[in-house]
RNA sequence: GGGGCGGUGGCGGAAUGGCAGACGCAUCGGUCUUAAAAACCGAAGGGCUAAGCCCGUGUGGGUUCGAAUCCCACCCGCCCUACCA
């Protein structure tokens, strides 16, 4: 009776054999080329997750595969262990986060031992170890010293019942509310700590050309970074709404992408929260003012969310002077206009900005067009009744050769709805137009022109003013227009024009003084020229990144070592009082508050400048800024721990960091898109502005791995009861099949459903892997040449492709490969190769090519049958280009495109030849009968086209 | 509204200009067994009685000797983002 696989009995053993033996020890080795290959450090919740296996052992294989090539591979691991979770189990249960943490990462290493994964644990790091944030601290102050932390007054998102300001990423849901308690957030001014992220936004942009990343990464950076170049505008309060102030006071600066159309700026937007906005409101705007700030205020604790909300907004009473005009516009507030972005104001440009022209039209505020439509269409509309001679105008339009044709409108009646295609049979329009209309009637020219043609002459909407005075004449003249406030509000009730109204395109620039005329291509760039000319505005640049916020009111994560002293101001704790250490005996309030602002012992400080009382910051880092930087800290964890430290140090060993660094490989999920990866961007790039490293870069490549769902091919959770538990899965399959399994489900980047019978055949395939090699075969015979090349071509095939796809992080189709040499193997096991040099050949192929994903099988055979080194150290199989050639091939023959007939051919068969064989063949010649052959295509040696008609 | 990813047998998926459905799951038939399971062997996209032929990669068009693959338009699903001036 053969032995059985036992995965159970050999996973265990082989796990404390390999650290016994040191297997995964890291040795610095300058003889031998690195390559540091990282997973996203996890955060320690309690138990391992399936996903933990999907993002963790693919990387492990090609972390393996590395190795085996002959790199010395460097694959550490720790955890992400400051956090909320811990803090909500301290108060909830009474367990000190510290110790929670550790209970949690203690269960967390057990479990992932059972991984196999090559991780170099002699260089774990946890975050929340006091030797860790002792450096975490050391950034804190380096960065401060650089200019690139602040402290200033920020709107953040805070919970009004427990108490306490969340990170963005603890707002949940469309409602935003708290990931704790479910209350909704509301926006509280807080004075809190910022990195100035903003400073390198260039940088992070033009790096990302030099990072093998995968482009939706950095598209989504770049969306996130959002530069957009514009110019700054200087707006004027006018003096008499601000009569006391000195020069300069009444300054509204605006950031425009558009200063190709600021003469057709007819009124101005400032957010409810713009410091301005209580100086200029007027006494009889006050009451609006406010009753409309403090709505938007209380809005934003509902979210101003529901974007196809209508837009609201409320006047101030104040007017601005618009600079290259003079004209007077309105200054408006709205919560359309976010305080966090450009300036906190805009000028509004109705006739070019989608959400402008919405707010004029339902305001009733002027939109005066200044950018020429790209087309050169035009529309007019002639109301029944108001030419004086209604046959003798149809005419005229017939013999003028102008096009028209008869509309109606439901309350209004017929008119001609004219379409105008060039401006000579505008002219020509208008002169007709002026020839027939009664006295005290108009046709309007709108599109390409904007014209109220009256029986006196046209009237062009070029200004504000000239709006007035086109709606005004309009509004006595006919008693249905009364209902308009602004000329482009009456064409807009024509539903006919609608189409010809509004457009944001670039093009020739219209009623704009002296750059009228100017083309589109040059709009923009001639308008900042003669701003700067007369100082009234420059070329600026805008970001959406805002710099960022790390302040954060809770006890679990690093002190940020500050100190604010009533004599100094605010003061960097010393270097070498690093660290500033939580204090255990804290006491966990249900509010969620941070014990640290109630810790006296804590929260009392002498001051380090003049010795005076002060107080410390109570406030603790995000955690993100661990992550930043744990990259760097896994070279030598905990480095210096129990010294002093100071502002040269190297929180690594330089000459250990000068060979690890930078990461070589990057893996993780696509949900640090815009977080992680950017900070821990912005950190490298302000590292290396202090010295510390000599690249730009933290991580050459990266590659996001997709994510594993419930069987019902939904997201796994506990309410939905679809989770897989790791644990049960070793227990049942051993981890060699969880691992191959979970590569051989899908691509790796897309994931997928779990599949609980899936894995039996995968099971399947590790028991024959097995069987292989520990059963007696039966030879019989002397094998043929012709059996010992087919199963060599099959082993150095299966070589060359395996290694291609591993290298492309193709893992299920590289488990595919193995499962047909498997199913090879087995059906020669029972022919005289068995045991022979190929059969050999073949077998050890399969195991060193399977090491990587099924670590503990492939040793346990390996050592079977060659006692000694580790098959993980073995020289991954190199593929020899004459085996891999195929004697044969299967020649296809296309009639037209479709496939007739197949042949076996030599593989080496010229064209000639092929095609020859190809036009004998009796099916495809069944084809060719009464048909002319046009043409024949010999495509590569395997196929034949031959086209008849 | 903007950006991205995807749509191929009953299912997960292969194939990125040249034989569609590799590999596996499920299914069906057979061997073994009193029987079942396991294991092993074999079949299998749909249709037609068929050597063979027709139809088949979300839909419609196009390019090409040849299209799942390239181009255009549309439909559906998922993800990200969202009044960014």
């Amino acid at each position: 009776m053969p032995e059985k696989y036992n995965p159970q009995e050999i996973e265990p053993r082989w796990q404390q054999q390999w650290e016994a033996d040191g297997l995964y020890a890291t040795v610095e080795d300058p003889g031998r080329e690195k390559f540091y290959f990282l997973t996203m450090l996890p955060y320690p919740s309690g138990d391992l997750h399936i996903g933990h296996w999907y993002a963790m052992t693919p990387s492990d294989a090609a972390a393996r595969y590395r190795r085996m090539q002959g790199y010395n591979v460097f694959f550490p691991i720790g955890f992400d262990a400051f956090g909320l979770p811990a803090e909500n189990a301290a108060i909830k249960m009474g367990a000190h986060p510290y110790k929670w943490t550790l209970a949690n990462i203690d269960r967390m290493r057990r479990q992932m031992r059972s991984m196999g994964a090559m991780w170099a644990w002699d260089h774990e790091a946890v975050t929340c170890d006091p030797e860790f944030y002792k450096w975490t601290q050391w950034f804190f102050l380096k960065l401060y010293d650089l200019g690139l932390a602040y402290k200033a007054f920020a709107a953040v998102d805070f919970c009004p019942h427990c108490n306490t300001t969340l990170a963005r990423e603890q707002v949940w849901g469309d409602d935003r509310h708290c990931e704790r308690c479910g209350t909704p957030v509301i926006k509280k001014d807080l004075y809190q700590w910022f990195f100035r992220t903003t400073q390198y936004a260039d940088e992070l942009l033009a790096g990302m050309e030099t990072i093998d990343w995968p482009e939706r990464v950095k598209t989504m950076q770049t969306n996130w970074i959002g530069r957009s170049e514009g110019a700054e505008v200087t707006f004027t309060v006018a003096p008499e709404y601000l009569p006391d102030s000195e020069a300069g006071a009444g300054d509204l600066v605006v950031f425009t992408t558009r200063p190709d159309t600021l003469w057709g700026a007819t009124f101005m937007v400032l957010a409810p929260e713009h410091p301005l906005v209580d100086r200029i409101t007027t006494a009889g705007q006050r009451a609006d003012v406010d009753a409309y700030v403090n709505q938007a205020t209380r809005m934003s604790e509902i979210q101003r969310g529901a974007l196809d909300k209508e837009k609201t907004g409320v006047f101030t009473g104040a007017y601005a002077i618009n600079p290259v005009n003079g004209a007077y516009v309105p200054i408006w507030i709205a919560d359309y206009v976010l305080m966090t972005y450009g300036t906190g104001a805009i000028m509004a440009v109705p006739a070019h900005d989608e959400r402008d022209f919405e707010f004029a039209l339902k305001f009733g505020l002027s939109i005066v067009p200044v950018i020429e439509r790209m087309d050169e269409r035009a529309k007019s509309v002639v109301w029944d009744g108001s030419v004086q001679d209604e046959a003798a105008f149809i005419a005229a339009l017939q013999a003028a050769g102008i096009d028209f044709r008869f509309l109606e409108i439901a309350d209004r009646g017929r008119f001609f709805g004219v379409p105008l295609e060039s401006d000579a049979e505008m002219d020509t329009f208008t002169a007709l137009l002026l020839a027939h209309l009664k006295p005290g009637h108009w046709a309007d020219i709108v599109g390409r022109r904007w014209q109220v043609v009256f029986d006196d002459g046209p009237m062009t909407l070029d200004s504000i003013i000239a709006d007035q005075a086109i709606i005004n004449r309009c509004r006595a003249g006919y008693e249905l227009m009364r209902q308009y406030r602004t000329t482009m509000e009456m064409w807009q009730g024509t539903p006919w024009y609608r189409d010809v109204l509004f457009h944001h395109d670039y093009g020739v620039m219209i009623n704009s003084g002296e750059l009228s005329g100017t083309p589109g291509d040059r709009a923009v760039s001639a308008t900042i020229d003669w701003l700067e000319a007369r100082g009234r505005g420059h070329a600026a640049v805008n970001y959406k990144l805002r710099d960022w916020l790390i302040s954060r009111q809770r006890y679990w994560g690093a002190p940020i070592p500050m100190i604010a002293c009533p004599t100094c101001g605010i003061v960097p704790v010393p270097y070498g009082d690093l660290p500033v250490v939580l204090p255990e005996d804290a006491e966990f309030l249900p509010t969620g508050e941070s014990p640290l602002k109630f810790h006296e012992g804590f929260r009392n400080v002498k001051c380090p400048q003049c010795g005076g009382d002060a107080e410390r910051e109570t406030d603790t880092m995000d955690t993100f800024m661990c992550s930043s930087w744990y990259q760097y800290a896994y070279v030598t964890p905990y480095y210096k721990a129990g010294q002093t430290i100071g502002p040269d140090d190297t929180p690594w060993d330089k000459a250990q960091g000068d060979y690890w660094l930078p990461v070589d490989q990057y893996t993780g999920g696509i949900e640090h898109a815009t977080m992680h990866l950017i900070y821990t961007r912005f950190f490298t790039k302000a590292m290396r502005d202090m010295g510390l490293v000599n690249f730009d870069e933290p991580m050459k490549r990266l590659f996001n791995q997709g994510m594993i769902l419930g069987e019902d091919n939904e997201k796994m959770s506990k309410s939905r009861g679809n989770v897989v538990a790791p644990d049960d899965l070793v227990q049942r399959y051993g981890a060699d099949t969880i691992r191959a399994y979970l590569f051989f489900i899908g691509p790796w980047e897309l994931g997928g459903p779990w599949n609980s019978r899936g894995i039996e055949g995968v099971s399947r395939f590790m028991q024959d892997v097995w069987n292989l090699v520990v059963d007696d075969g039966q030879p019989a015979g002397e094998p043929g040449q012709k059996e010992t090349r087919d199963l060599r071509r099959a082993t150095h095939q299966t070589i060359r492709d395996v290694t291609a796809d591993v290298e492309a992080f193709k893992f299920n189709t590289a488990v595919a490969k193995l499962m047909a040499l498997r199913n090879t193997l087995k059906a020669a096991r029972s022919t005289p190769i068995y045991g022979r040099d190929a059969w050999n050949e073949g077998v050890d192929s399969l195991l060193l090519l399977l090491a990587p994903i099924a670590p503990h099988l492939t040793e346990e055979l390996w050592q079977r049958r060659h006692p000694g080194p580790s098959v993980h150290v073995q020289r991954w199989p190199r593929w020899d280009d004459e085996a891999v050639k195929e004697d044969v091939v299967t020649l296809v023959v296309q009639v037209n495109g479709k496939v007739r007939g197949k042949i076996e051919a030599p593989a080496n068969i010229d064209e000639a030849a092929a095609r020859e064989l190809a036009l004998a063949e009796p099916n495809v010649q069944r084809h060719l009968e009464d048909k002319v052959i046009r043409k024949v295509i010999v495509a590569g040696g395997k196929l034949v086209n031959i086209v008849v008609g």
